[in-house]
DNA sequence: CACAAGTTTCAATAATTATTGAAACTTTTG
DNA sequence: CAAAAGTTTCAATAATTATTGAAACTTGTG
């Protein structure tokens, strides 16, 4: 059983804390745990699979907490486990293309927000009412507009995740710049 | 002092009320506060202003907070003070304009978020090490990419913030379909 | 200027959400 | 198949975040 065979460069994993850190702390902002948050950031910048023990020790979370989040992360489709020859033990990689890691993201909330809401609100919009009453126009009018935004998005998003590597960026670029 | 001059239609009143439940529902996924999504969905469904008074009593929420968060509404510039001539109260109206609704929750959303992390980003990325050292390696290309994907972003919003009412969702439709 | 009407603040508390840890479960191995 | 190694579950608890409500403050009024 071979120790961490790192050469332990004290400055990097400092920088490496301070980046898992800083991705923890934007959690609260996306809805997010932050043990989903900082795991992420951990299996980001490790070149190596990481084993529950690892994940445990590095970001200081129980067994329990560990095994709930790095599943969560694998329904993402953001880790993968890593079966090693001949060790019983689990290993969990990040999927490293920051291209298809947006996409993952997308494809999730869009999936769970977006298409929940646009189902929603047409329900709500398929409500009878009295078209000359101001309270009902008002109310139809921003069921409307609310619901024109979510088609755009949901056109932007799809779009998004169908896009190739570099068509995204040049497109968008092109478009803003 | 006159009463609600609202008919009080009930269907229609029930269906503001599942409105705003929807919308406070999402509040969760967006990291922001329930009563700050409800206050909102509230506003933006009324085509009068409301007062202190009436935001509590629809949303059953304290004095204290329906203050703080209609100030917050405020600040994000979702909302907007009315004072109504010989009237001491002060009343508030949403802005109904839903791309300019968009506009001012990205504005704030880039300030707050994106804008903090590229700068946090990047004093990460300045920090010096061995070129030849993998887990450096790693770690740096992995803040170039998410560097890449922060820029991207930015360049996006940036051009959203600055779009035209139509030409926005033509090009968007245009692009995407 | 004293009172009334309205608004804001913030420490205390409630509600929510995340995390723990121990027990149950599963799989592998000798 | 018994023990060992590893993983998952979930009720209990901790940590966090939102909300209340009463006191302080501000502004307009007779």
């Amino acid at each position: 059983m071979p120790d961490q065979p790192t050469p332990t460069n004290p400055a990097l994993e400092q920088a490496k804390a301070q980046f898992i850190q800083l991705w923890g702390a934007s959690s609260a902002n996306w809805g997010i745990s932050r043990s989903l948050a900082q795991m992420h950031a951990l299996l980001l910048v490790s070149p190596a699979a990481l084993s529950t023990e690892e994940l445990m020790a590095q970001l200081q979370i129980s067994r329990g907490n560990a095994s709930m989040t790095v599943r969560e992360l694998m329904d993402w489709g953001l880790v993968y486990k890593e079966l090693k020859p001949g060790e019983r033990r689990e290993y969990f990689v990040a999927e490293k293309d920051m291209l298809q890691v947006t996409r993952c993201i997308i494809r999730e909330r869009k999936r769970r927000e977006l298409d929940a809401m646009k189902r929603s609100l047409a329900q709500l919009a398929a409500l009878p009412g009295d078209p000359a009453d101001p309270e009902y126009r008002e109310f139809h009018r921003v069921l409307g507009d609310i619901q024109q935004l979510t088609d755009s998005a949901d056109s932007v998003l799809s779009g998004v995740m169908k896009a190739e590597k570099n068509w995204l960026i040049d497109k968008f670029l092109r478009m803003f710049l």
